[in-house]
DNA sequence: ATTGACCTTGCAACCGGTTGCAAATATAAT
DNA sequence: ATTATATTTGCAACCGGTTGCAAGGTCAAT
């Protein structure tokens, strides 16, 4: 590859000259500009990006690390649609992404922080949603600016940054539906309890059963894996609880829904006739599902186009204008939600 | 940031002797190894990868550009599974994605060749299914390798690596499945007929038709965007068709499929009963759609994997020990075909 | 004590850009 | 023509690592 010195000796000026034509430095005449330009014709040259990253300690770049051990991941919605938002965000500014994987909770933490140290990306993402205290605080040692999708974990918040769903009135408002629709005995089926999201959800759950006078039945709460076996699996427990046993279930992603209704029909119990199933996420298979399942809109893609954006403010700018943001949920109501019939 | 000079300082050493230490060179005293941890550790020091890379000519990253503009594109699984396939095989060898967007095929090819000519990449996957002979060899001209996800057109080949599924395979076993069911007049409903894996298929759906002595029907034949509606508008066209209408159709992806069951369901005709449906790519709602849809099931995690491996490979010895792999798919039946009632 | 082999470390150039400062040149004002 | 000002360009240091070569040191063999 020609380098900006081979440029500059072919068109009888300083390197320094090929570097300012090529980074659109103003002062410089129309003429050397073409003379430049054609002696990098002729080479082929384009700009290093790694030599200029190195000069101008900018490397255009955000980061994220995913966990690729997990395949249930890629089968949802969530993360082809964080993808998107930050692909998009992310190419609007000139920025491209670096992603890694990663195999589990420390590890994700570990190629953060690894991408942080080495200066690879001007700013990161942060997904995960198993986060404590202490490892916030490791981070914000650094001087890479992240932004959480996502709650920051209770206890010492400051000039954390994040973009958040609504996910306690979007919670709200589901359950809420599920007890105007006249139903009392309402499972929860979550995902990893120690997910935060998980976790704010469950919590909102609990509260809309609280003011509706519901009493609470931990035997209706399940936690298994973010997949359809998740929620295929939490239907046998709760069968078994006979006239205690839920006439709607809240499933805290779209294909644990379908677990929920797959299991649900093999034992000829109907859906929505005789059980409601809402899930959240609002996956393509959701629309798709026999019967088409009700289910939470989570703007993902907004979400992580919200963050990268407010990186790229910091990088840019030096301060993020508004440090975190809540974005909204809607309901979209399909068929799998029923009038409670007794 | 500490640099490795600030290191040498503490430790007493020269940069060098740090910057050994660091790339695991052998020839350190163990004294000095310690010395030089200790010092590092108390900096919070870690090598930067920029100027390592500037150093080394290597990056330790592959890049990857894709479409964030086409919104199908990741509600489908090729996307997420691409994604889940690459990230495997580059974590495994210490590699990380770097991924930019683009808006349409003219910009995929400029961002391939700006990350190629910036030096950003070791290597590139390519996933473009549209490259024509030209652009391949202009891509050649970069001396960064890159493999095709899918046949390089048709042409000058020389060198190109690839990987593919057996497309032409998989449509035949896919096609002689319906005609084994007592089909006869059978619907391709394509995705983007510039698409080289389109063309590649429907090649194949019109061999095997000549093969089992079907007369092919161009009225028969459709093309449509890769989603949902594409699917739903082919099946307005072929039921005026009247008695040439098809009885079996065979899509190019899932969401296709679930677009013409869909269209199907709206005019009173049931699947299987009555048409037989086949989708591609196994995607999570031809699962759980309703009937489950039979589909294609295309390696596309493994097939990414795989072109990972290589270029690291060309990059890390000099070159591929095998330039091209065609990995096999394999037909799922489930319940969207029937035999043929006549 | 001397020689040679080997191990460890330092020196300095290099990777390919950027940028503050000063010099050179062009343009305007007097 | 002269001076002041603005524009354009060159110089050289710098970003933070790596690495070929040589020097210094250690140790064993002679």
């Amino acid at each position: 590859m020609a380098t900006i010195r081979d440029v500059a000796k072919k068109a009888n000026v300083h390197s320094s000259t090929v570097s300012r034509v090529f980074s659109g430095n103003l002062s410089i005449s129309e003429a050397t500009r073409e003379r430049v330009f054609a002696a990098a014709k002729e080479l082929g040259f384009w700009p290093n990006a790694i030599a200029r990253s190195l000069s101008t300690q900018r490397t255009n770049t955000i980061g994220i690390v995913i966990p690729h051990i997990f395949e249930g991941f890629f089968n949802d919605s969530f993360f082809p649609q964080l993808m998107r938002g930050m692909l998009e965000a992310s190419y609007k500014k000139g920025f491209r992404l670096i992603v890694g994987g990663c195999e589990n909770y420390e590890d994700e933490i570990d190629q953060i922080k690894q991408i942080m140290a080495s200066s690879q990306a001007d700013g990161i993402i942060v997904m995960s949603s198993r986060l404590d205290v202490d490892t916030v605080g490791e981070l914000q040692n650094h001087n890479t600016p992240f932004v959480l999708i996502g709650h920051p974990p209770s206890g010492e918040n400051q000039g954390i940054a994040w973009v958040d769903a609504d996910n306690q009135k979007a919670t709200q408002e589901a359950v809420q539906y599920l007890i105007d629709l006249g139903h009392k005995k309402i499972a929860f089926v979550g995902g990893d309890p120690e997910n935060l999201t998980s976790q704010e959800r469950e919590k909102s759950f609990n509260t809309t059963l609280d003011l509706a006078g519901i009493p609470r039945d931990p035997n209706l709460v399940h936690h298994g894996f973010f997949d359809e076996s998740g929620g295929f699996n939490s239907v046998a427990r709760m069968l078994k609880l006979g006239e205690n046993s839920p006439t709607a279930f809240y499933a805290a992603n779209d294909l644990m829904a379908v677990g929920i209704i797959r299991a649900l029909k093999k034992n000829n119990i109907r859906v929505p006739e005789d059980i409601s199933v809402i899930g959240t996420n609002n996956a393509p298979i959701s629309e798709y599902a026999q019967p088409a399942i009700s289910t939470v809109d989570v703007p993902y893609a907004k979400m992580a186009g919200k963050a990268v954006e407010m990186l790229i403010e910091k990088i840019e700018q030096g301060e993020m204008s508004q440090t975190n943001f809540t974005l909204e949920c809607s309901l979209v109501l399909r068929d799998s939600t029923a009038e409670f019939q007794n």
